[in-house]
DNA sequence: GTAATATATGAGCATGTATTCATATATTCA
DNA sequence: TGAATATATGAATACATGCTCATATATTAC
């Protein structure tokens, strides 16, 4: 039950500041959709944010980034630890360089990733606090 | 520059309890490869955590999910205020449905939706607060 | 009952994506 | 210089995904 389930429907309104949205065609309908147009997303924010989530979308990224936390890490001691081919590994290495969400240092042949987004490290620890719980 | 770029190498190790991995062929590559591999998230729990993330790479579903936050709102005016076709709406709402990631109700010929999983939420809006400063 | 409205869903299609394979580049070592 | 090692990358392929279109189901109104 909710914890304001005693409070009357009208001052729920304005605990929330938006009604229940209705949709029977006798309803102002146009009220509600100027609400919650107000609520929604534009395309550009909405597919920028998709991105993100994106590049965490993939299990092999998932795992290189659970990786990458703390410490960097050579291309060839990712592929030992994974136990895939080096192109798999390296082809995504390269996709989440483009997006920023790690950095490489070379230093001789070697090439050391680590993570460099730190925000994109917290979606991933938040988000896996919540797998594990479910 | 490190705030511990004063303390020697060894201790630096203790700190972080990890050495940065070394992948030359001569030095002991079997030790890193263990430490890695203990830090290396389980196959299931990528698949899971990638299947929690792949609900919010989409940018159409990102924008249902701005709209279901703190209201219900049936199929009809979702359609309305997303400007998108019933189908295509109505198709993605049954994958949130069945990752559990919105619950509904049914009125009649209404059914409203919202979200029922809050943690998607919170990561929902911890991402967007990154998308927007970027 | 029939018509209208609200929603769901299967099939098909176009596009996106993760891997493999082959090959390129770059560095070290002899 | 040539061989070996480390990494990157383009092309191809197999698979996933998001939408449309047509149609099904369910509820209400007449």
């Amino acid at each position: 039950m909710s914890m304001y389930s005693y409070i009357q429907c009208d001052e729920m309104e304005q605990i929330n500041s938006l009604p229940a949205p209705i949709c029977a065609p006798d309803a102002d309908e146009t009220a509600d959709i100027s609400l919650l147009q107000a609520k929604l997303l534009d395309m550009k924010t909405a597919i920028s944010l998709s991105e993100i989530f994106k590049a965490l979308s993939d299990p092999t990224r998932l795992r290189l980034i659970s990786l990458l936390a703390e410490n960097e890490v050579c291309v060839h001691t990712l592929e030992a630890a994974m136990g895939m081919t080096q192109s798999a590994v390296s082809h995504q290495l390269r996709y989440l360089r483009q997006l920023g969400i790690v950095r490489y240092r070379k230093e001789g042949r070697h090439v050391y990733y680590a993570i460099e987004d730190e925000h994109v490290q917290m979606l991933f620890e938040q988000g896996l606090l919540h797998a594990r719980h479910r």
